[in-house]
DNA sequence: ATGTCAAGAAAATCTTGA
């Protein structure tokens, strides 16, 4: 079973681009994140012409979330993490897909920092990590993926003494990602890649896709059962150089 | 400081977030 991850940055926007993608490498399960459309703006009609069932969690203007699958039934769990009933963002999206636990994520970008901004993304850290905690501990297979908005190592930037004071890569926040995968969560880019550098994130500016100036912050979390059945964890690195691409690469696991 | 995108409100540009 294939699964993938892409923040698409505007799904709308994206839309030709993500249906070459699918049809192209054509994921068993897919995981989007900002969606940047409102819940009756998400473009069902060409998803399910693609093949794909889909639930999603728009939202206005920012974020929003979706799980895709193809062949499987998506038995929604949860929108959203318990801890703040003022949260109104949509970043969280859990459903069971043949049998897995999908958790679809877009953790705050928490710039600038320090600020509220950064103040929310610590939070929302937290929150994260008490949940992870119950499905870690319910027997599922889990898979937790999507933009966490973290660099977890220096082998991660392309400049890291350019990014220490960056809401990616601050001390805190690297620190609340080790805790996070200290549950017991494997990593599943870096548990097949131990030592390449893999970015999954290319900014617009400066040519950064050109200079391979990238950023890892897309990640896979398996829980521990699924670690020995995981065969392959990429990078579709190539799809960043298409024509009116997202800033984010498609990554994707096969287990 | 800058660079590049998309969405939305407003009224064909500007602001915001990333």
């Amino acid at each position: 079973m294939k699964i993938a991850t892409y923040n698409v940055n505007g799904v709308n926007a994206r839309l030709p681009v993500l249906l070459r993608w699918l049809e192209e490498t054509a994921p068993d399960v897919v995981c989007l994140q900002e969606l940047k459309a409102p819940q009756e703006k998400f473009p069902i009609d060409a998803i399910a012409a693609a093949g794909y069932n889909a639930i999603w969690h728009g939202q206005k203007s920012w974020n929003g979330v979706a799980i895709l699958a193809k062949g499987h039934e998506i038995e929604e769990r949860r929108k959203g993490l318990d801890g703040d009933n003022e949260d109104v963002q949509s970043r969280y999206l859990e459903a069971k897909v043949n049998g897995i636990i999908i958790g679809c994520l877009y953790l705050p970008n928490g710039n600038p920092a320090p600020g509220p901004k950064f103040d929310y993304k610590l939070r929302w850290f937290e929150r994260l990590y008490a949940h992870a905690e119950m499905l870690l501990t319910s027997g599922n297979h889990v898979v937790l993926c999507g933009d966490y908005n973290v660099m977890p190592t220096e082998l991660d930037v392309y400049k890291p003494e350019k990014w220490i004071n960056d809401a990616l890569f601050r001390p805190e926040v690297r620190a609340a990602f080790h805790e996070l995968v200290a549950q017991g969560w494997t990593d599943a880019v870096r548990h097949l890649h131990p030592d390449e550098v893999i970015y999954t994130f290319y900014d617009y500016f400066r040519q950064a896709y050109e200079r391979n100036a990238g950023l890892r912050i897309d990640h896979f979390l398996l829980s521990p059962d699924l670690v020995q059945n995981l065969k392959k964890a990429e990078v579709d690195r190539h799809v960043r150089g298409w024509e009116k691409s997202s800033d984010h690469c498609p990554v994707w696991i096969e287990i």
